[in-house]
DNA sequence: TCGAATTTTTGAAAGCTTTCAATTAGTACC
DNA sequence: GGTACTAATTGAAAGCTTTCAAAAATTCGA
């Protein structure tokens, strides 16, 4: 591949020029500038990224550190990003954790030596990112932190508006008039469950309704978790009318315990999701769900990396993404009868 | 950071011996090597990809070019090829092409300067991917093409058995009693969509069926698309009793349309799709497809790629990923009456 | 114990760019 | 046309590693 070297001997000028044509840092003739730029393009030329990074002591890369790129969520997180950062000219580094800190450490400290202009990342389940973030920041590199945060965590970071989303789902299940409202959660070590669980309180108890301890379950973000937890909760004497999942993937376990339980969904118990995900309009029934746009998440990531790249140095950003409702039919007003168990289920059409 | 430099000074050795501990390039004496090899431990030294990529002309990268990842079939593909390729200590740069080849060569363009061990590419729509590797394969890099393959492509490829997987979902509808079969296939330049058609093709002919031409319906790998040809397909006098759709998205779009026309799943139209993805259990009713594993897709493209890097400069490998039937309920016996539209549907249970 | 053969270790160069101090060219003004 | 500037250009060093030829150390056999 041709460099730096063959463009100057080309061109004849020298090796300082070129560098000067090409990056713009010092004032070239035009004419010479001219012809410079006429070799470049004739021959093709691209600069070397290693050496560029090298000598920088800053490449174009930014790693992107996520759970699981085969959780529905995460793609378009992955995608808002990607879009942003390669407009820029950066690209990304993909390094799945599987909320595995020890993992994510792995990746932490081989990125490192790419001299990486910054990192976005979604801190695994007992993340150390506090700490290692230190070390990037000390080397001029840019730390965002999405969707959850590690404990501790003082930098950027964009979150979606968790509480508010479920206290206004909540919300809406009491004005439809569910009394007995379950909720499973995600771990609660992760900000965003717990965050999701303080909302759903929150709105629970502005009602002065009661809140049993047995309809907080907490289990992992996904369908195995919501269902086991919802058998569970389905054989509680008075049994919950609705259930707040702590995201799709729970409340497609939640519909199907529901189907196996040989009760239905939202004539007997109602349901509402979080995130939205595509799997929403395609579930029987329609969830209903509280709408986070994972696209934006990763997208105003890169924004700020952006802007620290480009030289903020400003006080940390924490930048709250709100959320929207998505009404679907997963949700009806509840049967009066005691125990749902026995009532002649009537189909109640969802209002929308 | 620390550099080897620094660890030469400190155990008292020099530069060119650190290199030889690190990477067993030289015989050295087992307390030399202890004492290098304990100062590398004591200071967590990690050495400079980029320093070692631009020295050795190649770097620890594998570029990874997929059309998009918010597309559901992909991330398990990008799993698959980031667990193997992370296991050997390899890096995935993941890109996105929107199936545009001028995205895809402003990609490839870049990656270039990384020195990239090698790529992974799923090609957009018309890709000139075969000229441009090439390139590549002269620098000393491994492109592995998946998925589908552009035209002409004659390095190692690694794709599921389109044909085959489509050859016996047909004879699964055939064996069910169903004589019109129509097909709504993605772009036919793509060779996937291509070879799934010609194994449809394939069945229709043997079981002495005839396939009219309007019942042949090309369109975009998506539900809008698989939505707006079964409207038309379903204007047709007589219309199909069963619809295979080019992979499950379109599918989805194929059960939107029948819904929509006031018509039921399977008890008037059947419809097999292609992928099984995780979304084919949750329709309704459950779809029918063809597996094909993703995740052994990208892994089967990263082992490949490995072998290439450690040497393996035999003839092109062509890898062909076995599918298998995925039954569900949304294919099941024909109406007998000429025209199922007006016909009383009995619901007639799949076989399972 | 000596010389030859082998193994270990060393030092410098190369890979490609950016950057800085130093040099050269050009401009403006008298 | 010459001086005092400013602006443009140059060349070398630095960033960190690998690799190769050469030097030094060790081993082996007699």
């Amino acid at each position: 591949m041709a460099n730096m070297k063959d463009i100057a001997r080309i061109a004849e000028v020298s090796l300082g020029t070129v560098s000067h044509v090409l990056n713009g840092t010092a004032g070239v003739r035009e004419p010479v500038r001219r012809r410079v730029l006429e070799v470049v393009r004739s021959i093709g030329y691209q600069p070397s990224q290693l050496a560029r990074g090298l000598r920088r002591v800053q490449t174009n890369v930014i790693g992107m550190i996520i759970p699981d790129i085969t959780n529905p969520f995460f793609p378009a997180v992955v995608r808002g990003a990607e879009d942003l950062a390669f407009s820029n000219g950066y690209r990304l580094i993909l390094c799945n954790t599987d909320n595995d800190h020890s993992k994510e450490l792995a990746h932490l400290n081989e990125l490192r030596t790419f001299l990486p202009a910054g990192l976005i990342v979604i801190p695994s389940n007992f993340s150390d990112l506090t700490a290692q973030a230190q070390s990037y920041r000390a080397a001029g590199a840019g730390v965002v932190c999405i969707d959850r945060l590690p404990k501790g965590w003082d930098g950027d970071s964009v979150t979606a508006n968790n509480q508010s989303g479920a206290y206004r789902a909540t919300q809406h299940l009491i004005k439809m008039g569910h009394k007995r409202l379950a909720v499973i959660t995600g771990p609660l070590h992760l900000t965003n469950a717990e965050e999701r669980l303080n909302g759903f309180k929150q709105a629970v108890e502005e009602a002065g309704l009661e809140l049993p301890p047995e309809y907080v379950q907490e289990t992992t973000f996904d369908k195995q978790g919501g269902a086991s937890k919802t058998k569970l909760l389905l054989r509680l004497i008075p049994p919950p009318t609705a259930i707040s999942a702590g995201n799709d993937m729970i409340a497609l376990g939640v519909l199907t315990a529901i189907r196996e339980a040989g009760l239905r969904c939202p004539d007997e118990v109602s349901v509402m999701g979080f995130d939205d995900l595509d799997i929403a309009e395609i579930t029987n029934p329609a969830l209903s769900s509280v709408s986070q746009s994972g696209y934006q998440l990763g997208m105003t990531a890169a924004r700020i990396l952006l802007e620290r790249i480009a030289g903020d140095s400003g006080p940390a950003k924490h930048v709250v993404i709100e959320t929207s409702m998505k009404i679907r039919d997963s949700v009806a007003v509840p049967v009066l009868a005691a125990s749902p168990r026995s009532a002649r289920a009537t189909k109640i059409k969802s209002k929308r």
